[in-house]
DNA sequence: GGATGACTTGATATAGTATAACATTTGCAC
DNA sequence: GTGCAAATGTTATACTATATCAAGTCATCC
């Protein structure tokens, strides 16, 4: 056990769910979980924080590893389409998904000073201040950012 | 009259309404609206879209300013800091805030195919899908990110 | 088994976003 | 008018991300 996120939990089980469960994933939808994308999801899941691509980059270069940009972007790419890893906006890092395989709309608690991230769900039906509240977290300052279709490109869709 | 995010509204107004704003929390809070900053904050009113830094600059280039990225940055860093714009972390851009003087959570909608960006505010207290819906607006993806100060880092501050 | 096509990877180059650092100037308080 | 804090000018560089095209892998169909 170890502290990890602001909690405490069995982080060798917690890695080793993960990929269990982006393997099932991949299996039940077609997916090829390769090795680069796999070995960049176990990085996440280890590190167990919001890791910038090129902190990936170098481990993997490390490792020897081809280790271009792409390698990382692509892997990444792969791995937030399909819920295993997020993206931290606010910090142009990623992390893995904590609850992979459960649809969710993510919710980041991230320290300002330390830059810890928490992932939290379901904001949009209770406050967000109550869920912050439970675990200590004082939130300052939050950023919601709602993607989709706009009712001018909507309207154009329909008609072509 | 011409239409501006999903909706109409008198463009001249809103970009003289922004300055005068801004002017009046400068002159209350004792912050200096310096040429630069005016102009950044200017652009944004008029532009009414997200911008990216670089767009801003090149405009200030073409006019005759001193146009070098920290330029800019810092003008809108000031600009976010004092609420006169605010960030889109999912576009990289920047957006003169629809509501200035009003201390607001706000939220964004994003148009994935037009890049549109919509200023609406307090989610957290109704549902953030029942705001787009007035709006038309479809969403496909939220982007919540709160920041703070995580247990730990309470604790730590509060000990110095 | 070989042809086909979709997907994935390798590799190089470059685009786009943001900040560090330090010198200089400006505005204001005393 | 001196001194200090804030703001600006300027150069260089760091960090983040994607375009492009060639080559390899894998499943499927005949």
């Amino acid at each position: 056990m170890q502290t990890v996120g602001f909690g405490q939990h069995d982080h060798a089980a917690c890695v080793g769910g993960g990929m269990k469960a982006a393997e099932d994933a991949c299996e039940a939808q077609g997916l090829r979980l390769t090795k680069g994308r796999r070995r960049v999801l176990e990085i996440l899941l280890q590190e167990h924080r919001a890791m910038g691509a090129y902190d990936i980059l170098g481990m993997l270069s490390d490792e020897g590893f081809a280790a271009q940009p792409p390698v990382v972007y692509r892997a990444l790419d792969f791995l937030v389409a399909n819920g295993f890893a997020h993206k931290i906006q606010k910090l142009n890092a990623y992390i893995a998904c904590a609850h992979p395989g459960d649809s969710h709309t993510p919710v980041f608690l991230i320290c300002r000073e330390c830059e810890t991230v928490a992932e939290t769900a379901a904001p949009l039906q209770s406050t967000l201040g109550e869920v912050a509240e439970k675990i200590g977290f004082k939130i300052e300052n939050t950023i919601v950012e709602a993607e989709g279709m706009c009712p001018t490109c909507r309207d154009t869709e329909t008609a072509v």
